[in-house]
DNA sequence: ACAAAAGTGTTAGATCTACACCCATGT
DNA sequence: ACATGGGTGTAGATCTAACACTTTTGT
């Protein structure tokens, strides 16, 4: 099939598509998960990979992803980065196409589970993770990389969790992605000597008898803290 | 000017061109610097800005922004990494383009004067530098950035030093990376602590009288070391 | 002889790490 | 009453940050 790509100045031959993909992490409670899809096209179809789609000529790359995760997530405003791009001459057996990797977190509490449906998808465990079509496996093996580093700098980990949650629950979220276990005084000590959470009086006794304090991530004092130049790290 | 754009399978209308840009940092002993280009092709012509090119169709992404490189600085093999992409609707006043900026990082004293002059590019100071086309500013301020944020963690600073080169110069470096003054006794104890620089018995003395003793980046010891877990930070 | 940069140790304070018991509550 | 996870403090080791003088040598 031929396609018309029209510049207004540059004279220039290019035969590239230019596609996005998202790696979306979900935490919850117990695991870091990723969502996963059965391809719906050729070729490939009925593998899974990642989600994706062309970005059209009027959008930007970025508006792509956020539009491509609200369709399958039914979720907006969220957690969303450019993580890299992908541009091997075969990455895609059945064109050329380069594409721009984003990750996304979210809490999988706080998911439809309608669009689940709708578009085959499927929450893995890190550990468990089934091939990918492509290049996603190495998409993947990066964002979690990245995820890890990030983590450590910048309080990321909040959005992987629903918006009050307990110390014991992030803690096994940070367990979950440096992949090492956590002395649980430590954590505790070191989180809120940070001053950016803040304690409710109500507990959430689901994973308890006696019940774990509620507590709710303070993005105003987190910020005020970032201008003065903290130089935070957990 | 209409052009041709041909996939195999995929039936989609895209209308965008991939380019790549580069932000190349400079070390002089002295100070930090950016090489920019005089534009030679409309639109902007004339104005300052990053090097790029268009990526061919039978070349990878991270292979055209090699070629870029080689051709404007004469350098092969030298430290290339991706930075971000680029993706706005209007980014570029002419057409849809969207642009994968790398980031390299180079000795000014290895670099080839010739094709300086031919390519009508100029080292800029980082304070000193001028009004860049399209988002170009915001791409060298994004490496900015993404420079601090990695010399912490990987030896990439020797990147921009040559093969040999004294403590003080690699002082030096740092401060202009980091922008902010380092105790030369803590910098020394720090440095020469991870044991990953070879000591020679020669002595640069273009800084001094007395002379600096020339050393050379072990990047045996150091890949053993990251090997080993080493926690990396400078 | 002197100017100018290179090179060298110590100490106080801060941070990190390891570790064990009591508490609250549902069953 | 007991089982289960929640919550708390301390001490030793390590790391960080601040600080001043001697050495070498070209002019």
């Amino acid at each position: 099939m031929k396609l018309i790509n029209n510049t207004d100045i540059y004279t220039v031959q290019q035969n590239i598509l230019v596609a996005v993909d998202c790696i979306i992490f979900g935490f919850d409670s117990k695991k870091l998960k990723l969502l996963l899809f059965k391809r719906k096209v050729a070729p490939s179809k009925g593998l899974w990979s990642l989600i994706g789609a062309f970005i059209k000529d009027d959008q930007s790359v970025d508006e792509g992803a956020k539009q491509i995760l609200f369709e399958t997530t039914g979720l907006k405003d969220i957690y969303l980065e450019q993580l890299k791009t992908y541009g091997n001459v075969h990455r895609d057996i059945a064109g050329r196409v380069i594409s721009i990797a984003y990750y996304s977190l979210i809490s999988v509490r706080e998911f439809e589970l309608e669009s689940v449906e709708k578009y085959d998808a499927h929450w893995f465990d890190l550990d468990e993770l089934p091939n990918l079509i492509f290049d996603h496996g190495e998409m993947v093996a990066d964002a979690i990389k990245q995820l890890k580093t990030k983590a450590k700098h910048q309080p990321i980990g909040f959005n992987l969790l629903p918006k009050y949650f307990t110390i014991p629950e992030l803690q096994i979220l940070y367990e979950s992605i440096y992949q090492q276990e956590l002395d649980a005084r430590n954590f505790r000590k070191k989180i809120l000597s940070l001053d950016i959470l803040t304690k409710t009086n109500k507990k959430d006794k689901s994973g308890s008898k006696k019940g774990a304090f509620l507590y709710t991530f303070n993005k105003e004092k987190f910020d005020a803290l970032i201008a003065e130049g903290l130089n935070f790290e957990i």
